[in-house]
DNA sequence: CGACAACCTTCTGA
DNA sequence: ATCAGAAGGTTGT
């Protein structure tokens, strides 16, 4: 749950490479695990370690406005009693709507990031992070009487809902499926590339998945 | 309660 | 070449 909460808070109006970007730089707050190919992995850094990074330090790093949440619900987590990351996992056994109504009193997290994590980190099978792409789906297939509003946290708990009455107790992974279709067309293809952290006279390689125009 | 602008940065399409 | 628009939103007005 901390890694996914700190992952989606870098998620807001951005695109998938820069977040991933992203969450490596967060990475290298971590533990370092060790090197494979060319590559150095760290285990995600702990709630302690991120509430002692500074919000010009993450500024500096390209995180834009989102590096005052990072630092912000960090520091917030500390205050929890038994620590952040206690405070996450007790998550898991209340009810979707305390758990994403908890969430959202973290600084960065909204009705969405907080679906996010209550589905991919909390067991919430029914949680429906409503973005950009599923309001798309959702008021082009299942309430076109909604085309043309704004989404407000209103709306998006009748968007869940209406993904509950139709895929049921699995739905925010349905969600997951249909988030995946309205991305752009482009398909995985393993390709030899050249580690740029290896010494130039000692360049190692190594296989990665890059993503190709379709 | 709903609409709307502002917010960092990077990439894409026209 | 240049530039508005969008990107797995949230916050303040």
């Amino acid at each position: 749950p901390v890694e996914c909460l700190f992952q989606f808070l870098c998620s807001s109006n951005n695109n998938i490479a820069r977040i991933e970007k992203m969450v490596w730089t967060l990475a290298g707050y971590g533990e370092r695990l060790g090197e494979v190919g060319g590559f150095v992995f760290h285990r995600f850094p702990t709630v302690e370690r991120l509430a002692r990074v500074s919000e010009q330090e993450l500024r500096e790093a390209g995180f834009g406005y989102r590096a005052k949440y990072v630092v912000g619900t960090a520091k917030e987590l500390m205050a929890k009693p038994g620590g952040g990351a206690k405070w996450l996992a007790l998550l898991r056994d209340r009810e979707l709507l305390e758990v994403i109504e908890g969430l959202c009193t973290l600084p960065g997290v909204g009705p969405k990031v907080a679906a996010c994590i209550a589905l991919f980190s909390l067991d919430k099978n029914q949680a429906i992070p409503v973005d950009t792409h599923v309001w798309k789906v959702a008021t082009q297939y299942m309430l076109p009487e909604l085309a043309g509003k704004s989404l407000t946290p209103k709306l998006s708990i009748v968007v869940a809902d209406a993904f509950v009455a139709k895929f049921g107790e699995y739905a925010g992974w349905a969600q997951n499926v249909l988030f995946i279709g309205q991305l752009p067309a482009k398909k995985l293809v393993a390709t030899e590339v050249t580690s740029e952290t290896a010494k130039p006279t000692k360049r190692k390689r190594a296989t990665k998945m890059v993503e190709i125009q379709a």
